[in-house]
DNA sequence: TCTCGATGTTGGCAGCGCTCACATGCCGCG
DNA sequence: CGCGGCATGTGAGCGCTGCCAACATCGAGA
């Protein structure tokens, strides 16, 4: 943390750089993060960012990959300690929303970069989808389920979690200023209505 | 259109900025609306604008607005003609769905602008919620719905409607690049399961 | 008709992203 | 061990931006 001498090199400028960019994008949005600022901050000249980032967009990319990272890691973490298959699918609801309403920024951040065709959580995503489809076709099988479209299944199940933790991060009337363990109740009841509607039990 | 002298005072500067500037949205994107740019291409002088708006935001917020009462009058243009409450709200949810996939930089300009608390939607959500609520008490009244909470069916609904139209805008793998029709489509798909799930048909 | 407020203009400030030519110092090779 | 090359830093600067202040113009109302 604490460097020995204020060298001519930084040393570790890059990842100085996201952290701080992080924080910039976790406290105010991603349009206050500002290369010069951020130089200042570092104690770097203006142009020395430049070094690391072709431009302002890869710096905020380089942010986007590190959140999808941690979240990627606090999903795993929230599933790693149910073994059935759903309560293991819900748990990763829960704290997806969570994330959402702890992180707004960053949730958004993460998401709109897959503007850009990058799509940071595809692999999570299809990671996780594989494992709900698997589960859906268990349950058409055993006769719980209705036979529509497993993938289409799934990716209701997908849009209302994705939609309620849009409605946190874009402060819907219904559901702004929301405590965590709100969030965490909304997400468990808003699933398990559309799941116990579909079958899913 | 044509301004038979180009006067001294333009006469209609604020519709023609907010005009110019809604285009921009459209095109490109909020972050590509630049005041000078917007002033050189309606033929005025660079502080011109600030005449009819204090800063850009101020601008972006009237683009908004507008933006909100077009999707406001498509919404009750697209529920005119149907009697039924519960088909009704389906065509809104449609309605909905099918401007995210044909204007999302106007959908994600006009949530957005949410998060400043002004909510432009927040009157349209309410009177069309209300209408939804009561459809649900009627149906439970009936014997027909779950004895959940009519308030947390409601916003199920509305986190499914706006999960999918923000999956869209956003570009997820699984939705990206959809036909207005295929976005209709799955629209009526996704709430339907949702709906014939819940118990409403 | 004269005046005054609404709406336009010019010029300018500070900050931005980004580039270029030059400075520095670390690391590997002879 | 010395040195040369390359990654990484610097400073100056370009053109853009949002926004402000002082002044110009015009139309509507007294």
């Amino acid at each position: 943390m604490a460097d020995p001498l204020p060298s001519y090199h930084h040393g570790s400028l890059r990842e100085a750089l996201v952290a701080a960019a992080l924080r910039v994008v976790d406290d105010v949005g991603p349009e206050a993060v500002s290369m010069r600022a951020l130089a200042r901050e570092t104690g770097v000249s203006s142009a020395a960012p430049f070094r690391h980032f072709p431009d302002r967009g890869a710096l905020l990319d380089a942010v986007g990959e590190r959140v999808a990272d941690d979240l990627h890691a606090r999903l795993d973490e929230a599933t790693a300690d149910c073994d059935d298959a759903l309560t293991q699918f819900r748990a990763m609801t829960v704290a997806y929303v969570r994330f959402a309403s702890e992180h707004p920024a960053l949730f958004e951040l993460v998401h709109r970069r897959a503007i850009d065709q990058r799509g940071f959580l595809g692999a999570l995503d299809d990671d996780r989808r594989l494992k709900l489809i698997a589960l859906i076709y268990e349950g058409q099988n055993a006769g719980l389920l209705p036979d529509a479209d497993p993938e289409l299944i799934a990716l209701t199940n997908e849009a209302l979690t994705y939609g309620l933790a849009r409605m946190i991060v874009d402060r819907h009337p219904r559901v702004s200023a929301l405590t965590s363990e709100d969030a965490r109740k909304l997400a468990l009841a808003a699933t398990h209505l559309l799941q116990s509607g579909i079958g899913l039990t």
